[in-house]
DNA sequence: ACTATATCCTGTATGC
DNA sequence: TGCATACAGGATATAG
């Protein structure tokens, strides 16, 4: 699942190959994947064709594309969106949803998703920052990113700090996997009140967070199976490195005591009974 | 305003 | 073997 990491992975794959390339042609193979763009796969064609992109940039799991003009094509790869770079000849990945030709002998680039929760669309003014992320926080590695406010942001929620972490309008880049690895490394049960937890705790949750991804992205990312590679189909390393995401059964790698899965949110949680116990004060 | 949940989607794994 | 079900979990619309 492409989080933070993944994303930038991504976004570097693009930066080397994309700049200062004019595309020629656009084909939109499953209407689903431009949902969000206000007038459909007509628009998005005619806001795409004949325009030069310009260098990726990324908000949290936003990426997008300044094109000449103002404008952007804004993507999100969702659960499984994959941006691969192929030569027009190369046989065609399945779960192809939207193909960018260019004017040049380059490759093109080819959006794929098998579960279509990604999505592309031009955002009209949008090459400094799309106006439909307005509401997305500053990840972690975000230069602008006012700690001690983001800190205060997060003790004022009346909430779990997992489901606070997960929030994109809190901070962005956190998803499932990262949040179970930064409570884990800063030894957090994830129903702990965000409230209840002391200024000096939530730094510490912060900065195993920013810790664990930029391992990640050291390693290329966490890849589970061929549903999350980089542009050129290939997978990441850090998987083998998670100590408690997935990991259900397994000794911790701290203490020894077996990892624990537990639903949350309509999905899993896992952590360490005795690194990560239950706080007295429940939510 | 804030918080929580249902929903979208498809391939893989598991159970009967 | 075949069928049904659970699961993976991003963002968002909607309900409370």
């Amino acid at each position: 699942m492409p989080e933070l990491p993944e994303v930038e992975v991504v976004r570097r794959g693009l930066d080397a190959v994309l700049p200062g390339r004019t595309v020629a042609t656009v084909s939109v193979l499953h209407p689903r994947t431009v949902r969000r763009q206000p007038g459909g796969s007509a628009d998005f064609v005619a806001g795409l064709s004949g325009r030069c992109l310009g260098r990726p940039a990324r908000r949290g799991k936003f990426l997008w594309l300044p094109l000449d003009g103002e404008d952007a094509l804004v993507a999100h790869l969702g659960m499984s969106g994959q941006f691969r770079l192929d030569q027009a000849a190369a046989e065609p990945q399945r779960h192809t949803r939207v193909v960018l030709g260019f004017d040049d002998d380059g490759p093109e680039l080819r959006f794929v998703d098998q579960r279509i929760f990604g999505g592309l669309w031009v955002s009209p003014q949008g090459a400094e920052t799309p106006a439909e992320l307005a509401h997305i926080a500053p990840d972690l590695f975000d230069p602008t990113l006012d700690n001690d406010q983001l800190v205060a942001r997060i003790r004022a929620r009346h909430s779990g700090i997992k489901r606070v972490l997960l929030d994109q309008g809190i901070v962005s880049g956190i998803g499932n996997i990262y949040a179970d690895e930064a409570l884990w490394r800063a030894r957090v049960h994830y129903d702990s009140p965000a409230s209840s937890l002391r200024p000096a705790r939530v730094r510490e949750v912060l900065e195993a967070a920013r810790q664990v991804m930029g391992e990640a992205l050291a390693q290329g990312g966490t890849s589970f199976d061929a549903l999350y590679v980089n542009v050129n189909g290939a997978s990441g390393y850090f998987s083998r490195s998670l100590a408690a995401y997935g990991q259900a059964g397994r000794a911790c790698p701290r203490c020894g005591r077996s990892i624990v899965r537990e639903a949350f949110a309509n999905r899993s949680s896992f952590r360490c009974p005795r690194c990560q116990p239950r706080p007295r004060v429940r939510p």
